[in-house]
RNA sequence: GGAGUCGUAGUUCAGUUGGUUAGAACGCCAGCCUGUCACGUUGGAGGUCGCGGGUUCGAGUCCCGUCGGCUCCGCCA
């Protein structure tokens, strides 16, 4: 018996056809002398009716069918009668009368229910995720896994129209420790030496420009052995690009183009050019450099207003060159005490100290009337621009803070507010990233995107000075040619001119605190290419999970990733990481120690 | 590394101030049922209250520890 068509594809016009379906039995409904199957596979959902009086055989069979059994259906394709059509239902005018039922397999009762109606019933995540390959099942996921598989195809098929050519680079590279934390492979042959799998292919591709390839992507599977948030997992995919004798405007015209493909899929249209914003800008006016622009709400300044304040925690953060700033809640001057409460709470996890508050009511109050008082309040609520109605929401603090505070307070309210427009995409270029990063640890300045990006030329003579004069805090007002692409808030990906002149990239080495020594060995092979005639060139690299997230609608990278790891790391459905034996340890030369 | 939150039947959950035999829905098993599609109906089985310890006459409930899921901070060039 062969299949002849899929579960999804019947339709009326089908009627008399003979047919073979093959799936699993989603539900079974049984009225004694009638059964009747709903028999599913990827494609969608089929009703086989089996009558004990047309076909015996078969209804004998149908009664031993449980949930999630394996079976081959023969008959025919009949309309179904005006009252007992399901119009929710692709395939429901019509249904497959059987003639012949063979169990292909059966199936033990799983171990949580597939079909469940609404999300709110659905198996516990880690049940999910144990049974994984029944959760995949499940249409949401399949249709996930699907969006995924097309985007890569819809990738693919623009990248090499476009004369890109897909190059894969090696798994198994050179731990350098920039960066992320590398995963780590032993060599058995080398005993005591090994390999690192990529946080991303970066110096293999401008290798291959090096090479001439002039045009790389690549589908990259890439590794970084660093905890995981909701739309982070230790492996990941990146549409990897590298494009020699460009420009940041020619890869900027690549990645719309890319996105504009892609998106295309959910029926959503791009504007070209995206718009642009600096990371100045966006941290001043979002307090975040992945603003998510669906709605406005964007931070003001309170700073120039307070200069002269004896409120002495003010006072002391405006003399510490840190800053008041502020959102505004439209509306929302309802705001109960609980609801500022837990409002501080959570400006408190990114560092804040408290939340201020001004509540324009039918009166005005404030948590800071008595110390500032009614004339400073007003002023500061024009400031703010907020009117009647609204609440106006303040931290104070280290600029830092007060960015991550507040941007992540402006989110948080709009979440709650129900703010954010549904199948609405806002994409935007963050342009002018800072070069370097000061890193309070070390005392150290670190490449904030990676040491290979080149400067702004405008910034070049600052960076000079402060190589050559020892002026090491100008590091921090150095900008890079480096940018991202932002969707709704995500960081879709990131990239950046290169360098490709060797004395400057020494200069980097040198700001980052790398002697030449230190430099040769981790990147000689790659500092001497440089030698050999490379090409300007830039490049980028994008999520490819971030994009299928917004795509499907989810805030959860598990959903859009076939076999997932958990927060902790662990893939619950085949309990790795694991143990290894005993000989493998000493075969390699390893020893675990405690 | 830190914080929050959850963990009770196969699943999703309820469980009062610490008090008799821990409940519901779905699922599962058996029967009945001529048009269902969240079928209906009758009956039945099913519990290490995550794990360990403590307080108490008595703990699902209170305390301490621990494990696991999720979210966030740190971390993620």
């Amino acid at each position: 018996m062969e299949r002849t068509h899929t579960c999804g594809e019947l339709r009326t016009s089908n009627v008399g056809e003979a047919v073979v379906l093959m799936g699993w039995t989603a539900k079974k409904r049984d009225f004694g002398i009638f059964t009747f199957i709903d028999l599913r596979d990827r494609y969608g959902l089929t009703q086989i009716v089996v009558s004990e009086e047309t076909a015996n055989q078969a209804h004998e069979k149908a009664k031993n069918v449980r949930g999630e059994f394996v079976i081959a259906v023969k008959g025919t394709v009949v309309a179904r009668t005006p009252e007992t059509i399901n119009k929710k239902l692709p395939t429901g005018e019509i249904e497959v009368q059987a003639s012949e039922i063979l169990i292909l397999n059966d199936a033990k009762v799983p171990p949580f229910q597939l079909e469940v109606v609404g999300s709110e019933n659905l198996a516990s995540e880690d049940l999910r995720l144990k049974y994984r390959y029944l959760d995949l099942r499940r249409s949401q996921l399949q249709n996930n896994i699907r969006m995924r598989a097309k985007t890569i195809a819809k990738i693919r098929e623009f990248m090499e129209m476009r004369d890109f050519i897909e190059i894969e680079t090696p798994i198994l590279l050179k731990s350098t420790p920039e960066g992320a934390r590398d995963f780590i492979v032993p060599s058995r042959i080398h005993t005591g030496k090994f390999f690192a799998l990529p946080q991303s292919p970066q110096i293999l591709k401008q290798l291959s420009m090096i090479a001439g390839f002039d045009r790389y992507f690549q589908i990259a599977r890439c590794f970084r052995d660093e905890d995981l948030r909701a739309d982070r997992q230790p492996e990941f995919t990146q549409l990897d690009i590298e494009m020699s004798f460009a420009n940041q405007e020619m890869v900027f015209r690549t990645l719309e183009g890319v996105m504009r493909e892609v998106f295309a899929l959910i029926d959503a249209d791009f504007e070209t050019p995206f718009p642009r914003m600096t990371y100045a800008d966006a941290m001043r006016r979002f307090g975040s450099d992945k603003p998510d622009l669906r709605f406005k709400m964007e931070l003001a300044d309170l700073s120039e207003d307070l200069r002269e304040t004896d409120f002495v925690p003010f006072a002391t953060v405006l003399e510490n060159k840190g800053e008041i700033k502020c959102v505004v809640a439209r509306g929302k001057a309802d705001y109960s005490r609980k609801q500022l409460d837990e409002l501080q709470e959570f400006v408190k996890r990114y560092g804040a100290g408290a939340l201020a508050w001004i509540k324009i009511g039918d009166e005005l109050t404030s948590s800071l009337l008595k110390v500032l008082g009614q004339e400073k309040i007003e002023q500061l609520a024009k400031t703010a621009n907020a009117e009647k109605g609204d609440a106006v929401l303040i931290v104070a603090g280290k600029k830092s803070v007060v960015a991550a505070s507040l941007g992540a307070l402006r989110v948080e309210v709009a979440k709650r507010e129900n703010l954010i427009a549904k199948n609405l995409y806002k994409p935007l270029w963050v342009t002018e990233f800072p070069m370097f990063e000061y890193n309070e640890d070390t005392g150290n300045y670190d490449a904030m995107h990676h040491p290979f990006t080149s400067l702004m030329d405008e910034d070049v003579p600052l960076f000079k000075r402060a190589i050559e004069d020892g002026e090491t805090e100008l590091l921090g007002k150095i900008r890079a040619r480096a940018y991202d692409i932002v969707i709704n808030g995500y960081e879709i990906g990131s990239g950046s001119i290169r360098i490709h002149q060797r004395e400057i990239q020494n200069l980097i080495f040198k700001a980052l605190g790398l002697t030449p020594e230190k430099a040769r060995e981790r990147f000689g092979f790659f500092l001497e290419a440089l030698e050999y005639g490379t090409p300007p060139h830039g490049g980028f690299a994008a999520g490819i999970e971030r994009i299928v997230m917004i795509l499907q609608g989810t805030d959860n990278i598990r959903d859009v990733v076939a076999f997932p790891k958990t927060a902790s790391a662990q893939d619950l459905m085949m309990d790795s990481p694991g143990v290894v034996d005993d000989a493998q340890l000493k075969e390699l030369g390893i020893k675990i120690v405690e």
